[in-house]
DNA sequence: CTCGAAAAAATGGTTGACCAATTTGGCGCT
DNA sequence: AGCGCCAAATTGGTCAACCATTTTTTCGAG
């Protein structure tokens, strides 16, 4: 996860690529200069301004057709309640962190007082594959779905559905600056323990503690991305 | 525009690709078969299956390794996230307000902490308007810009989406058993304080009594609705 | 038999050549 | 001068070979 230069490289041009025509003034209808003069002006390769055409092709923003060239689309997508594509480019870390921290915490709560037995079996499952992880990469993939787990004990279909939209920015943010000193995370990671607080008070049907420890758990891992603040 | 094969195959390509993943029983962490088996059994060529799974990678759906393979990634917009409209079927409506609670009051919060000067202004603008409704459907519609503006008031984009969705989900869910003894809001309504309350903890950026204060205000909607519980 | 190094195989990613569709320009005819 | 035809140029799309990374297998030494 941490070295996927295409992935940074996509984005990075698709964000390019918003910049050319917002910048260029460009209106619906109007054709973008071809794929051979964007690489030229942008400095990429073909490839990763492909990859970047689809993408906002996927998003609606453009059209493409072989021969005639790729024209900016009717306002059609990018407009109204913004896409999630989109909604990722414009969401600091820092206001990922705080969304995470106003929702999550009070979905811990609510998972407190409406967790089936069903639901606590799979919370510890999924700690547990937490704390089995070999790579930050499947850590990472766990760790999400021990946090969905929780989402799904609220028993709550809108708090999961908005747990989902919120995760998937959350995913599609670009964390690049995290640095990691091994492989895979120490079994003393912090968060091993957290995820165990958070699961005692679920089990425990504790509201408070569940609350509590959520947004402790969310503290230390914004402390750990921003420092203290 | 009319003729988009290469649109349509990648479309086809990573519905293909969904269904390969929820019928073969993968979940979050699993690995999928590789790329030169996938177009062997989906019968489709590399270049497809590529797009296909850089769409499903940008989606958040799975990540890719170079040497490792491609995985699944946690839970993703296809499971738990719906449309809005059949969202608004499965929802009762002790789930959404239990979802209001949830989100709401932490987002007071937000916005006692970072509301704008003229974040400010706009909520007293909303709350003047509530208190001049002459009609429920008046009132409520201003209700509406009246917690939309608490969400703007946290100058976060993520919370502000999340509001929206949540809001639509509101305004889609019948409330049909309300029943009115007037035709407006008489100029006592609780709620009326409750928003000068909310707007006053924003407006001396006290988080806690924002909190409580959106708390108290949903938790009177809530009894009006359900009674006490 | 075990272990480590090297080679081979498997994995996703990139590249340059070529292909398919469309537009443009040149040429000949009226 | 205008029109039509055709070749060349331009446009986005595809393909096979190759590249970079990772895993697995093989081989030789102790």
């Amino acid at each position: 996860m941490l070295t996927r230069p295409d992935q940074t490289d996509r984005d990075e041009a698709i964000a390019a690529l918003r910049v050319v025509i917002s910048d260029g003034g460009y209106v619906p209808g109007d054709r973008l200069p071809s794929e051979r003069e964007l690489i030229g002006s942008l400095g990429m390769t073909r490839n990763t301004l492909r990859k970047a055409l689809d993408a906002l092709e996927r998003d609606g923003e453009i059209w493409r057709h072989v021969g005639k060239g790729t024209f900016v689309a009717a306002h059609g997508a990018s407009t109204g309640s913004g896409s999630l594509s989109q909604l990722s480019q414009q969401v600091t870390p820092v206001q990922l962190m705080r969304a995470r921290l106003s929702l999550e915490p009070a979905m811990a709560r609510e998972a407190a007082l409406n967790a089936s037995d069903k639901a606590v079996i799979r919370l510890k499952q999924a700690r547990q594959k937490c704390r089995e992880s070999a790579t930050w990469d499947e850590y990472e993939a766990q760790d999400d779905s021990f946090h969905r787990a929780v989402a799904e004990a609220t028993d709550n279909v809108l708090l999961l559905s908005l747990f989902d939209q919120l995760n998937q920015v959350r995913r599609a943010v670009a964390w690049n600056n995290v640095v990691r000193k091994s492989k895979r995370p120490d079994p003393d990671h912090t968060s091993f323990k957290e995820h165990d607080e958070i699961l005692a008070a679920i089990e425990a049907r504790n509201p408070s503690a569940a609350h509590a420890a959520m947004r402790t758990h969310l503290g230390s891992v914004s402390a750990r991305l921003f420092g203290d603040y």
